[in-house]
DNA sequence: AGCAGCTACGACATCGTCTTCGAAGGAAGA
DNA sequence: TCTTCCTTCGAAGACGATGTCGTAGCTGCT
């Protein structure tokens, strides 16, 4: 600022030079300016930088659902990953999927966002998706799109859920129901995915498997209970899997409404590890994704992609682990 | 841009004045520049728009740790609310609370920012706090520093503490004790003030009711827990009143740890409502919060300041309700 | 017909920073 | 001593949009 320039008693440009270092100074007037700077509290003002650079230091978050926990999470790690380099991100949560994207794609073309990271939530639809792409970075995290093969940090899905599965049918399970995710959602496919293999590698036919498409929310998760558990007798499923830890606890919550007792009579497993999820009576059985750090992830990608440092189709898979808890028994007897 | 304004064959100011209606334009030439609009896929640079209106349409959002879901619940609030009225939120979420004052302020005199909203954590100094404020518009939510009229919207949380205190008592508990949050935060007097109160009206020496200064998470409430119910026989408390819900948790999964029953040994209190609270067994009885609708208010609040519609000092005090569930029962009788 | 009043529009300066380019000053070599 | 080169700075012009101000053209009145 010519203040500045003025109290230090050099000239505009010396200034700009000594804030970025982009040209030699002499240390003297380095020091001066450095001074005048201190003495008048000035701060450049990050508009005028942005409109000359062409880039505003900040990156949009699209996240569905703060309510639920893990994206929370997600954005914890994104938030510290991107203000370790010195990023801001703003925070985009789509009322209606439809015209979050549009909103977005104006925000990239404005100039306001440099890049987006991506959490696909219930109503994600591919096509305008895809759209986003193209005008700017963008970084998928746990979505991927059919066919492209766009920078993306994404959790073992498919072992998680097959290790899960597995897990349940050692215990001797025969009749499983799934109560699976929108099945828009990539995460869902691949789950349910991981699901029919491990029943398939314990010889079942994965197609006499009823599958129960819910919302990834907790009252779908009640409600699909109720639907899954309705038949009485010998043809009543035994365990319940859940495609994520919301529905999972609207599975318990139903069962204990109706005085089901999990898991001696039903097993019950999730998927994420909410932090929740060992607080439960009984702890949930389920797959820890780890969260923060795939936001962290995510937002490195971002940035580096930003610098040109990579291309982005490197996709590592993060690793998931099976948390074993008291939501799964052997079932009963024959009965 | 001037693309536009050649492709529609008027000058650049007629098209500044179609998109910001800022000027009168006759029809048929307003419809060109629209036309071309859509054509060019033109959209406004947002940093030149900031340079010279001098406001970036941005809020900062500081909140100490998204992991706590009352943070991100307001946060979402606070999201809803500045997107409806077409503003941007920016994620700050201090390391060290020393620097992330100073961050601030600098964002906010580099008009990056318009203002900023303020929910305080764990480490929050009050003289960086009120520095911050001078630089900028910033409202605090559930945070109140003594002396000054701030820009605020808060809870009710004395009178939670002490409608919760009282429901304990009237069990007929003689004996509790008092898991606070940090000193320094004005919750946490609020609470235990509240706490007090009701201790008083039941008739008890409130001095004589011991208070152990946690930090609001997990750990602390665990391990408070532990040093609370250390007193073995019939001196040992009968209820614990935990000043949020995580703390409650924590002295719910020490109790668990050792084999003391709750509510039938211990009672157990916390303050927020998280939305696990009524997942746990026994479900937590605690104090509501309207956490989201805090932070829809807040934001409210911080764009009502910023044009100048209000002057923020009608500070209204938010209502909470006490959440009635199975952690308190009456105590044992004599022994 | 001439003038006042009004509308619709374009030229231009401005916001604060970055950056290119050219010039001035000093040092070194002939 | 003069030339040459290098270092260090300052002047000036973008970047893209906003808004003031002045002007051209039209209406309607005397």
């Amino acid at each position: 600022m010519k203040d500045v320039a003025q109290h230090a008693g050099v000239s505009i440009s010396t200034v700009s030079y000594v804030l970025n270092d982009s040209g030699p100074v002499a240390p003297d007037r380095r020091a001066r300016v450095l001074d005048a700077v201190r003495v008048l509290k000035y701060t450049p003002n990050e508009s005028a930088r942005s409109l000359k650079r062409r880039s505003s230091c900040t990156i949009g978050l699209v996240v569905p659902d703060l309510a639920n926990q893990f994206f929370a999470l997600v954005a914890q790690g994104v938030e510290r990953a991107a203000s370790a380099r010195d990023m801001l991100v703003v925070l985009c949560a789509p009322e209606a999927a439809a015209v979050a994207e549009s909103v977005n794609a104006r925000l990239l073309r404005s100039q306001r966002l440099d890049g987006v990271i991506y959490l696909s939530g219930a109503a994600t639809s591919p096509s305008s998706l895809l759209e986003l792409t193209r005008v700017g970075p963008v970084v998928l995290v746990d979505e991927q799109i059919h066919g492209f093969d766009l920078p993306a940090v994404v959790a073992d899905g498919r072992r998680g859920a097959r290790e899960i599965a597995r897990h349940v049918l050692e215990q001797g399970h025969r009749r499983v129901a799934i109560i699976g995710g929108p099945s828009a959602l990539w995460t869902a496919q691949q789950r349910l995915a991981g699901y029919r293999e491990a029943l398939a590698a314990a010889g079942h036919d994965p197609d006499e498997v009823p599958v129960l498409v819910g919302d990834y929310h907790q009252p779908s998760g009640f409600e699909l209970a109720a639907r899954a558990l309705d038949v009485a007798g010998p043809k009543r499923p035994t365990a319940l899997l859940c495609a994520n830890d919301l529905m999972a606890v609207g599975a318990l919550e139903y069962c204990k409404s109706v005085g089901i007792r999990v898991p001696e009579e039903v097993s019950i497993v999730g998927f994420d590890d909410l932090p929740f999820a060992q607080l439960l009576t009984p702890g949930l059985t389920t797959v820890r994704q780890p969260a923060e750090d795939m936001g962290r992830q995510a937002a490195t990608l971002l940035l580096d992609l930003l610098e040109n440092k990579t291309d982005g189709c490197d996709n590592g898979v993060l690793p998931v682990s099976l948390q074993i808890r008291n939501s799964v028994a052997p079932p009963a007897g024959p009965g």
